[in-house]
This record gives structure tokens, sequence and C-alpha cells, in this order.
DNA sequence: GCTTGACCTTCCAGTTGCTGGAAGGTGGAT
DNA sequence: ATCCACCTTCCAGCAACTGGAAGGTCAAGC
């Protein structure tokens, strides 16, 4: 599968799928003619790197993450330690997300016409939860 | 209050929050000394761009977030539709780290010690839940 | 009152993570 | 053979910080 079609099959922009190989993300086969080919495993692990940074996770943290799934990584012990540390900071970015989510919608729903400028609101924001 | 404790209180680097000024996200008083001086809103308002930028929201995306808390931006209408916009990408941001949060978990628990190449569980990676 | 040290200021350079564009090769269709 | 859409590399620029230099401020202690 040549680079046009994995970018339309993973949501990322061709440039980012070679930005990706540049920095050792993902290791597509050349065909004679020089193109990129991509497998489906390659498929999968773009598209896991265009949710998990569009998510909030940083390029290094994707690496570590896409390690989960590398054996040689499985194998170690202390990847479970990573593992459970994404968890707990995936939890973390669900309460943030629904506490966001509420806001918003509060905001949206209940504070129309309200123009004072330190509408009651603004203090719920930074409570997190 | 200085840059410090609003660091502090914010989570963000001093650095960070200069940064947020430069480009015109916050506007803090300034002191006598020429100190920045954070009241209780900027404080907010600082808190919530740290969580929405971890949450992989743009800085142009944050600052429509923000919009959405002052007054001129509340009254428009057009910024319901934002705030809806908004609202959905974060329905969809939370449904894929719940996704995020499966996989990662059924890694963790489900595959150790299998070691070929193409684990059946890269499968469910992008199937987006 | 003078020094010490932790804070603050601006400015400028570097890093990360892309993103656009130039210059040129490839490949199927007419 | 020529077209055009695709691919390649390379290099430059932008977004969002991040670090460091050079210097001003302020409360504490001698």
């Amino acid at each position: 599968m040549n680079i046009g079609e994995a970018s339309e099959q993973s949501g990322l922009p061709s440039k980012t799928i070679r930005y990706y190989e540049d920095i050792g993300l993902i290791r597509p086969e050349r065909g004679g003619n020089g193109y990129r080919d991509y497998a489906a495993t390659d498929i999968h692990k773009l598209r896991f790197l265009q949710r998990s940074r569009g998510l909030g996770f940083s390029v290094e943290e994707c690496r570590q993450l896409l390690a989960l799934y590398e054996d040689k990584s499985r194998a170690s012990a202390d990847v479970k330690d990573i593992a459970e540390t994404k968890l707990a900071e995936i939890d973390r970015k669900i309460r943030e997300l629904s506490q966001l989510r509420r806001t918003l919608e509060h905001l949206v729903h209940a504070c129309h016409g309200n123009d004072r400028p330190d509408c009651p609101i603004l203090e719920g924001l930074s409570d997190g939860g």
C-alpha cells in the first residue's frame, strides 16, 4: 500500500507519516521503485498514532505506548509500570474531558446573556472532577 | 499574585504563562515594579488552558473556548455553534480515550508473553470505540 | 546601608512536531 | 510519447513552547 492510501486509511497527512518514519516510529517496506509500502500493521500503528497524538500524548509517549506492542518491551517488567502510568493518565484525561464538557454545556445553556465579567461558571473552571 | 505563584496554582511553567500573554490569551495587570499581577480569574483561565492544551486542543481552539467566557462572544450567535462543535469533539475524545484505555488494559493483562509480531490486539487498535 | 539570594523582567536562540514547497523520478492511461 | 497524479528527498518555515543570558526588584540578615 502506497503512502497516499496509508494517509487516507490513517487520517494522517503523508507529510506526517514520512516524519514519523524519520523519527523512527514506523518502518514500512520499500518497493523496487523506492516507494514506501505499508502493511496492515503499519496502518494500525498509524491510526493509533493519529489518535493518541490527538489526545494530547507527546510523540515520546506515543513511542512508549507503541513499544508496548513490541515483544521485547512486552517481555520487560517495568513496561507494565509504564502501561499503568499511562492508564492512570488516560483516566485523568477522561475525567478532565468530562469536566470540560460539563463546564462548556453549562456555559452554553445556563449562562446565556449573563454579561458580568466574572461569571460564576468561571469559578468552576479549574475545579476538575 | 506574582507569576511564580500563578505557575504553582495553574500547573503551567512561568515561561509558558509569559508566552500565553505574548500571544494574547491572558492580560494580567502590572504592578508599579513592572511585575505581572495575576487575579483569581487569570488563574482560572490558566488552569483551563493547562487542561485543554493537555487534552489535545490547539492554542487557537483554546482561544475559542476561552472566548466563550467573554461577554461579547457569549452574546454572539455563531459562538454557540463553536461550543457545540467543541462538545462533539470532546465526546469523540472521550470515546477514543476509553477505547485506548481498553486496548491498553487488554494488552497488559491478556497479551503477556505472546511474542507473535502481529498480535491480534493490534487489530483492535484502530477500530475506535 | 549593603549584600545575598530568590524572585522578577526582556530578549534571543533552540527544540518539538509538524507543514509547505521546490525539484525531480515513477507509472498507468491515452 | 505525453500526460497527470502519484511518489521521492531536501530544505525552509511555523506552532508552541523551553532554556539561558543579562539585568532589575525586594525582603532578610549582618
